[in-house]
DNA sequence: ATTGCTTTTTGCCAAATGACAAATGATTTC
DNA sequence: GAAATCATTTGTCATTTGGCAAAAAGCAAT
């Protein structure tokens, strides 16, 4: 829960009052390897906290493929935005890619905190903001690179992804085949 | 000027009043194709919304090859905002890729008209994220399809960028080269 | 129209990556 | 701990895309 906190109030400051609603709110949820935060064809009910864990986003495209979109880990909000905010259906698979423990909210209470503590809505928007800006200069430079850049741009953004996303993840986030990336990991010692 | 006020109000209400004070801090900036709306090392220093022309935002990356980042044509914000928001220096050229109309206004302006108009800032955060939302989207999905079918998620994407932006410009935001959209394009018909 | 300049197309070959299948290695289950 | 399942590596070959250079096409100025 501190990690919780210390993450927020670097966006912006809240009194002991403040924080403490917004703690009351928060529940604790396990999410095992595989487990789903949220799903495709549903609407996103609940915004989260990675406290442990690496989770991912990804969804089918034209050609039926699963495509990683992108990892979340320790210290990151996970939330379907655009499913949770407008209340449509998402295209979208959340899923623990290890086992996980998440800070959630449900909307209710994190709407509820909106309306009530009204710095929360700027620190909410910068650290929404933050996170969009972060994914789009993370997966945006991957179109123009090639297969080895690619992968070791992977490995400066997640050091610690290597060891606990599986290859055939990471390949997909990364636009090859798992045997495209396994030669590139070979070559690359 | 209408274009700018109905896109606004799309995401919120304003009264006459308010809508006056925003459009009363609005200039008029003509580009000339090829020059610059802001420039990389330096910190970006105003807003705009196009209203005719097609910008493109573009950086160099480790190879020293200069990558279109995304295309902004008519109807949208045109910002640095990382540069901009947090006076910091940009590492993107914004650069006009045809002649183009305008509307600016200075960062003393911007931040004055958000203090002031309460409802500005609810509008501002929801054109901003959906903006964001709509950068990941778009070049997110490039990353995992072949050169083909990022080029028709291209003509998808800027269904009237094809006549205005030059193929370059274009293969750079696509990752491929020059020859090979030029032979995608010929194949295509 | 001619010249000069830029953009796009094309040809040729090399390198990178994909497709498919089989082999190996790792992990789980009983 | 053997069998079954799943993940990764490797082999072979086909396809895609890049690199480079030249040709062609488009455009602007005179």
């Amino acid at each position: 829960m501190k990690a919780f906190i210390d993450y927020i109030l670097q966006f912006g400051d809240l009194n002991q009052q403040q924080i403490d609603l917004i703690t009351k709110k928060a529940g604790e949820l396990e999410l095992l390897k595989d487990e789903y935060f949220s799903e495709a064809g549903k609407i996103a009910q609940q915004v989260g906290f990675v406290l442990e864990g690496v989770i991912r986003v990804c969804y089918y495209n034209n050609k039926g493929e699963e495509i990683t979109k992108y990892f979340i880990d320790e210290n990151n909000l996970v939330v379907d935005l655009e499913s949770f905010n407008n209340d449509i259906c998402s295209n979208a698979y959340v899923q623990a890619v290890t086992d996980c423990k998440v800070l959630v909210f449900s909307k209710k209470d994190w709407k509820e905190l909106l309306d009530i503590i009204i710095p929360w809505q700027a620190i909410v928007n910068k650290i929404i903001s933050r996170a969009l800006m972060q994914k789009v200069e993370r997966r945006s430079p991957l179109v123009s690179e090639d297969a080895t850049t690619r992968y070791l741009m992977f490995l400066k953004i997640y050091p610690n992804g290597v060891n606990r996303i599986p290859l055939s993840y990471i390949a997909s986030y990364l636009g090859m085949t798992q045997s495209s990336l396994s030669r590139i990991r070979k070559n690359i010692r």
